[in-house]
DNA sequence: ATCCATGATTAGCC
DNA sequence: GGCTAATCATGGAT
């Protein structure tokens, strides 16, 4: 065996400083090639027991011998390049691919929701426009908005600490592959471009554990919000006031209680609520009346009589603001007299 | 604990 | 898109 051959041998991973190299390699080499059964245990302790300090410095002279053979830089790259065409398979799958949909998805949504988000506290505005859109009044709820808020910095932070442990257990992890790979090209064709891609199937095994991380984030956030601004979970009355305008306009309407958007915007402004509380408000009453209109019998005289005498009220105001001599006539707007057969014709 | 009242949501209709 | 009817979920009285 001349310096090349033994070279090439060494470098295709034959070789390099293994027991064989230290003791007899042939025996084992042979026996192994040709398919016989593996010597006993007992050999192999034999051959590690004759390994002395004197045979491990003539390998290790040996390998540096090698390293510093003047061939050694073209054999190595022409060897890199066999292993490269020969690695087609792997090359296949690790070819870069777009960015992950799901997971752009998922970046979207911790954005919208400020846990991913670059300023502190990020979920307010996001806090807001839920509650908004769950339709709560103006000034209630406070309490659960702040409380909210804390549980989603919560999240924030667990959120954060996990990403930043993943991160750094993935450096720690490339870093020792990429150290051991460099070590081991000292013996073995690795050229850094499979390096690279050893780096890049790593990252993309933590990313897939980021992944995770950010669903079950999402998942945390979603629940979150349907626990507190779930608009049934947090329902509250509407103020007596509120409750009195919307069956005011109701009885008096009986006939066709049906608001147009503009009335609907007016009552909604009155009873400091939202126009869809209000059509809420309205699509209940209507089909609770209808089913029940015994029950209701009454309220609707109540608010019936209500109307007569503000309506009368209004008209005296009217009447004496004008001149004495004009009386309430053809004044009473909206009264309606209490009637015994109420029957809802308006309602559909 | 139970029942009723009530605001919100949902499916289906027009 | 607005409406009805059924239903859910909670508040409050008992």
């Amino acid at each position: 065996m001349d310096d090349q051959t033994r070279m090439l041998a060494s470098m295709a991973g034959l070789g390099g400083l293994s027991q064989a190299d230290v003791s007899d390699p042939d025996s084992v080499r042979k026996q192994q090639s040709l398919g016989q059964p593996p010597q006993d245990i007992g050999d192999i302790l034999q051959q590690i027991m004759a390994i002395t300090d004197e045979s491990l410095d003539e390998a290790q002279a040996r390998k540096h011998a090698l390293n510093c053979h003047r061939m050694k830089p073209a054999l190595f790259s022409v060897l890199c390049e066999i292993k490269e065409k020969t690695g087609k398979s792997i090359r296949g799958v690790q070819e870069e691919d777009p960015p992950d949909p799901q997971i752009m998805r998922l970046d979207n949504m911790l954005l919208a929701e400020g846990v991913s988000g670059p300023e502190k506290g990020g979920g307010s505005a996001a806090a807001a426009a839920a509650a908004a859109a769950a339709g709560g009044s103006p000034n209630d709820g406070s309490i659960e908005h702040s409380d909210y808020r804390a549980k989603l910095a919560q999240i924030r932070q667990i959120y954060h600490s996990e990403l930043e442990k993943y991160e750094q257990a993935c450096s720690e992890f490339t870093n020792h592959v990429m150290n051991l790979l460099r070590e081991q090209s000292r013996t073995r064709p690795i050229s850094p471009k499979e390096i690279e891609r050893m780096v890049a199937i790593i990252h993309r095994k933590f990313s897939s554990i980021q992944m995770q991380l950010k669903q079950s984030t999402c998942e945390a956030v979603m629940i979150l919000r349907s626990r507190f601004l779930d608009a049934r979970r947090k329902r509250r009355n509407f103020n007596k006031q509120a409750t009195e305008v919307l069956n005011e306009y109701f009885y008096s309407h009986l006939s066709n209680p049906y608001p147009s958007e503009e009335a609907k915007e007016e009552l909604a402004k009155k009873c400091a609520i939202t126009v869809s509380q209000v059509s809420n408000w309205f699509g209940n009453k209507r089909i609770r009346y209808k089913k029940n209109i015994g029950k209701f019998q009454e309220e609707a005289n109540l608010y019936a009589v209500k109307t007569a005498v503000d309506a009368a009220n209004v008209s005296a105001q009217a009447s004496q603001a004008n001149s004495p001599a004009t009386p309430n006539s053809g004044k009473v707007v909206g009264y309606r007299k209490p009637v015994p057969n109420f029957q809802g014709p308006g309602i559909r």
